[in-house]
DNA sequence: ATTCATTGCAAGTACTCACTTGCGTGGAGG
DNA sequence: CCTCCACGCAAGTGAGTACTTGCAATGAAT
């Protein structure tokens, strides 16, 4: 990948993220990586093929790799923390809306399975962590792939909910919503009397 | 507001749920409403027009109104499950979906705000709500808008991620995903030993 | 019977879009 | 010195966009 063809990949997944595919114009394009508009047609066959480019390299994919599940320590609260901090600092405000930006129909079909891929291997590693804790006696007998879902989706919803209000509608800062989060989930919120 | 307006409204929102508000044209609009194209710029001034004119409307706005929390035991497994069925059934992948087609840079300015009112006025209710029930001793004593914000964006992160894939991520049924969550919240998971 | 508002129809405007073409230039490698 | 290649530049294509206009037909109210 020579470095224009990756100027013109980065500032395309910047431009669809802010503004989304189908506002993003090639003329925009090519200004904010400060080539003519004629050299990306040069270097892609269209529109559509940058974004798929972009959309095959990792750093446009969140950087998520097996080794992220590798500190396991299999102590719930510690886990729990960094699973979600591991999340949290992938899947953040950029990446949240440049996956909104890519749902577009021009292009959402090719794009989809892609983005679903990352809360899939969560969702997945989450399950299969709850049933080994299980047998290591640390946690109570449940449906454990349901379970994962609440974790995941939780996770999810706040960097969701961050990337689209900001701190207007969320003044809640990671650190202490993981915190607070996991003691929740470990130990409930119910009185115990 | 005049039957053609209104059927010009409806065909509108629902395109722009299912194909985002830049690619929605105003060609696809008047054939969907089996009225012609002129006709719409008779009604309302332009595109933008039909879109915050739908806004204005309850049925567009998922129908959230302050007696949604009128049924409150101060039980905590009835109400929470209360809470998250009532916002479930209400922001369903309908809206979520018109949510996201309404981000785009020529309109969201004017829509974001309408759109963050309904997790705000849940965030709220929920926190009061916490305060509440620790008053009347049924609460442990924590940080009850953090925890508001933890129940809310899992029940969110559901709705959004059946609307976004469907069964093919989230196979879980609402009710199964509403117990079981509801139940973790409360007890905790960790096993008592 | 006349009026008047609503709508359809056909044509058109000005603009923007993705994408193309032909030619010139500058710089690196042989 | 020559070749080649990447790229800039200017101009253009055809299709699509939101939005407009003039005229005719319909039908309900007066």
């Amino acid at each position: 990948m020579d470095e224009t063809s990756q100027k013109i990949i980065d500032v395309t997944m910047a431009l669809v993220r802010d503004k989304g595919y189908v506002a993003t114009t090639t003329k925009d394009i090519a200004k904010d990586a400060q080539i003519n508009e004629c050299t990306i047609f040069r270097k892609f066959k269209g529109k559509k093929d940058i974004v798929l480019s972009g959309m095959k390299q990792q750093e446009w994919r969140a950087n998520i790799t097996p080794d992220v599940f590798k500190n396991v320590k299999w102590n719930l609260q510690e886990d729990l923390e960094m699973f979600m901090n591991n999340y949290l600092d992938r899947v953040n405000a950029d990446f949240v809306n440049l996956s909104i930006g890519l749902r577009a129909p021009q292009i959402y079909d090719e794009t989809a399975a892609l983005i679903m891929k990352i809360p899939e291997i969560f969702i997945q590693y989450l399950t299969t962590y709850f049933e080994k804790m299980h047998d290591k006696g640390k946690l109570a007998e449940m449906d454990f792939h349901s379970l994962a879902i609440t974790i995941f989706s939780s996770t999810f919803g706040y960097t969701f909910l961050k990337a689209s209000f900001e701190d207007k509608l969320i003044d809640v800062k990671q650190k202490d919503y993981v915190e607070q989060s996991v003691k929740m989930f470990i130990n409930g919120i119910q009185k115990n009397s």
